[in-house]
DNA sequence: TATTGTTATACTCTATAACTATA
DNA sequence: TATAGTTATAGAGTATAACAATA
């Protein structure tokens, strides 16, 4: 009845919200599908750039600060270890926890994650001059503080949307 | 060595693309939130405002319209209609399709669905002024036009990332 | 035989809880 | 006994493929 929502190319009604939403899961799929090549995903170079900033924190500390339960962090630093980009080191002093560290080809992967995330940030903004993108950044930046969002914590984590 | 990224506070390099990822995923995860006390999740709300605007088309011509296909749209159909917010109706015309209505009371949770989302967009921009979140506003349909972002599908969608 | 919708199956991801070793 | 990490189990969600009804 109200013909408000029937023409398909002005009827843009997506507001701020969904807005974000559909960009978020786009720019995520995008970079899995850019990290892909380099035989990772979002997850291992989230754990890279955040290791570099804290090696020799133990597995269960550098798990807090992610956001990632000791499970996970299992997981993830297997398969890490496996590709031969991490590696766990028995601390002495208490042999029950396990410092983590980059290895030289986990320093070198991490150069060329980071060269996919240049690449990914162009993708996305190609439509912005440069000073828009600074202004778009600025507003964003804005709306993740306010909202909480700790720079360092991961994206790609599920954290339990129901579970309460 | 490089004493580039040990400082907590000042050390927010997130990009472009981060920032979108993670307040993507932000911004879904309240959504959901928003969405429980309506007994809905993300996935329905889509449905039924997309619905909305297509009554009468089959299961098939819709799924194809939010990019869900065959299975999920029977289990999504068969939530909202326990749930008696829609209606299949066989076509006389091909019995083999469903076509799908709005019920009365889900064109009702239609319009709470929208209020919730009204309340979603305020909290997320409640660091912004009203200029400001127009500002942003524009920019983000921008960079989702570009991007080839339907206003129509859906963002919660799961398509496959690896599975080339 | 082809198409719409449904059901069955297998797979991935995740969290919870049980377990091992150190303390 | 408590803690760091690991492994086992079960649950949710998904896609692929087999199936039934209709064309």
């Amino acid at each position: 009845m109200t013909s408000q929502s029937e023409s398909a190319s002005a009827d843009d009604h997506r507001g701020f919200g969904l807005l974000l939403v559909q960009l978020g899961y786009h720019a995520a799929r995008m970079f899995g599908e850019l990290l892909e090549p380099l035989g990772l995903e979002q997850r291992h170079a989230g754990m890279l750039s955040r290791l570099a900033a804290n090696e020799g924190k133990s597995q269960q500390a550098l798990g807090e600060l992610l956001g990632l339960n000791a499970t996970r962090m299992v997981f993830l630093v297997d398969e890490l270890e496996q590709r031969g980009l991490v590696e766990r080191r028995r601390n002495p002093a208490d042999r029950r926890s396990h410092a983590l560290y980059l290895t030289d080809e986990g320093r070198d992967m991490l150069g060329r994650a980071q060269q996919v995330i240049s690449g990914h940030e162009q993708q996305l903004s190609a439509a912005l001059t440069d000073t828009e993108r600074g202004q778009l950044l600025r507003l964003l930046r804005r709306v993740a503080d306010e909202q909480g969002l700790a720079a360092q914590s991961m994206p790609g984590v599920y954290k339990p949307v129901r579970g309460d």
